[in-house]
DNA sequence: ATGTAATCGAGACGGTACGTCCAGTCTTGAC
DNA sequence: GTCAAGACTGGACGTACCGTCTCGATTACAT
């Protein structure tokens, strides 16, 4: 898969070299010093690489920011399907517990700040997260609905996508919004309440 | 009600024309050049101001932010109780429309983005924010699911804030990443799919 | 005296401290590193001062090593007279002679080097220098001229800027193009061909 | 004529259209752009060749500048012996007549400006430029004043390159540090200084 | 005529410095 | 003591060039 932000000079003559030495401390800075003291400055001298491969390469710093999760995404192989035991609340609180640990975890949790803050700002950078990162995800998500459906657990005329941020966005924001904790029991809460729906029956 | 984010000179002699000169601006100047161009010197010249009357009262950018939607909501005389028609579905929907319009604002986008943003990069805002904006709101929200209860429309045993979490988490999380269309139906959707649940019965 | 270069803000305010820290800089960095490599940065290192102190009082590099050569003037407490001693050749001879050892001297060549170079591409700055740091010397040199008129060893009608130009130019060239060799001899013959003139008598 | 600047590779397979390009567009941007703007970028550029075939070619900036001049002088055929009417005063008079209508176009006073910066920045350019271009002309002012000597209208034992410095030292220098008005009057001035002297006689 | 070696235009690279903007601190004089 | 004003050190911005390097594609020489 090729970077994210499309490319306009040579790309032919890229040093790989320095666009995986840029996206690694990108990565690693956002974790280390936090989206307010993350520059393209810093990003360059920890790269060990000319401010100008930077910009001649990434037409921000959430672009490279960006390209740093999706080569995280690529060298981890891709993302696997999601868990189908056949019991789907219990899979969906497994995903959403590993979820939960990854949000806690302080290693994870500034990168994907600050690259949500820049998917925030920028509309562009927005679009293509959807379409590179969230989208690819969001289909193993469905595909794991779509087998809930096929067994006769989902009703057949479920709208995915809805059911998708009904399962994953609640957790998202309280993790953004830090509104409460980010628990397992949270994670669990969510997709029984998701499930079975808050009205009495 | 005070400014939000804890006062140590002698507030007796705080100017009210400066504070209210400076919220003001800062609320504008996000909406109008955006988070990414938002910086104390250019509120303070807008708003008439030295910048050290700003870092006199308000320890961050994020906090005179805060503050900012603080005042709105004071002066928009606080928020009223969430309607009560007897059809909570009804009720809901109406909410997530209006929330979804606001959003769809830019005169009220652009400053929430920015607040969101500071909130996500500072903790301790986070906790102001939770306290002073969230809480408030979540209480009133928490008080028509509990009417709701009352008729028995709800089980008696809901957790409200799970509840509460379901129902607006997904748009808010839809909001901030654009990861969909941020339509009226879209919440009607959400609702329905919160109240019933995803599940077949 | 004032800094030579016209100054728009609140000159009241303004850090004499580092005024005298940015002209030592340029002077002493000028020396030291060459026109080449003397950069506005590498003044405000040197002399432990934010750039924008200097780009807010002076308009260019060739400004600031103007008024450090001005301070350079005044410190010294201006120039004196040239010594009149009533035989004008060797008083000429005396003063050429140090101004050949002055040049000599890689302390003040490097410097001069450079303010000239900016001289020569800034107008506005030769005009400065002309007025400022010329014309004053000018004056003296012309009041040693005068001396000698007064007492018949120089016609009365003679064009003291042309003699000065006559005297001080072909040193000040030799020194520039470096198109021979800056010694105490060659100033002698200087000032003995202009005095006789070189037409056969 | 080979270019000034010493050739280490192999010569023979040399481009000689880039070289010319080369030199006319340093030339070319030395008049339009000013020295400060000239770039070897630039000249690489405008000449439409490759950066790596200026730095294969030449030590520096000045080194192209230099040959750009040595090219000129070639192409113009070298440079012509002064006039030589019998009358010395009238004849170096309209020299220097001429070099001021020279100095005084903008046409030829940035790109001078230019490399007499360079010259005077590195002293092995300005051996290369006594060597190559003032040394020629030099010898051509000699051959002036010799057959004044001739005619005994200079006298016998006359240091010429004394002579040749009093006469154009001047002019060279007020045209540089811009000390006053480069007029035909100036130089008139100048030359019949320099012949009969400032002294009273 | 054909290999081979250097030059060519092009342009990416690690860097330095530019001139600007803003952060956050400090000082001044008016109130 | 607070206020508007604004100078101060410091640091990041995004741009322009530096001088080096590597890439194919000519191009001219020696076989």
């Amino acid at each position: 898969m090729k970077p994210g932000t499309g490319e306009s000079p040579n790309a032919a003559r890229r040093s790989d070299t320095s666009r995986r030495a840029i996206l690694r401390a990108a990565f690693d800075l956002a974790g280390e010093v936090g989206y307010g003291r993350l520059s393209i400055e810093g990003i360059a001298a920890r790269a060990g690489v000319g401010k100008q491969t930077i910009y001649r390469w990434w037409p921000s710093k959430g672009a490279v920011l960006f390209d740093a999760f999706l080569l995280l995404a690529e060298d981890s192989g891709g993302s696997p399907a999601l868990p189908d035991s056949g019991d789907l609340e219990a899979d969906l609180v497994a995903v959403l517990r590993a979820t939960v640990d990854e949000l806690n975890d302080p290693r994870y949790d500034a990168p994907m700040r600050a690259l949500n803050t820049e998917i925030t700002h920028d509309p562009e950078l927005a679009r293509l997260y959807s379409e590179r990162l969230d989208e690819p995800m969001r289909a193993l998500k469905k595909d794991r609905l779509r087998s809930a459906q096929r067994i006769g657990e989902l009703p057949a005329d479920l709208d995915l996508d809805v059911a998708v941020d009904l399962i994953w966005g609640p957790l998202m924001n309280r993790w953004m919004l830090r509104s409460g904790g980010l628990t397992g029991d949270f994670a669990e809460r969510i997709v029984a309440a998701a499930l079975d729906g808050l009205r009495r029956r």
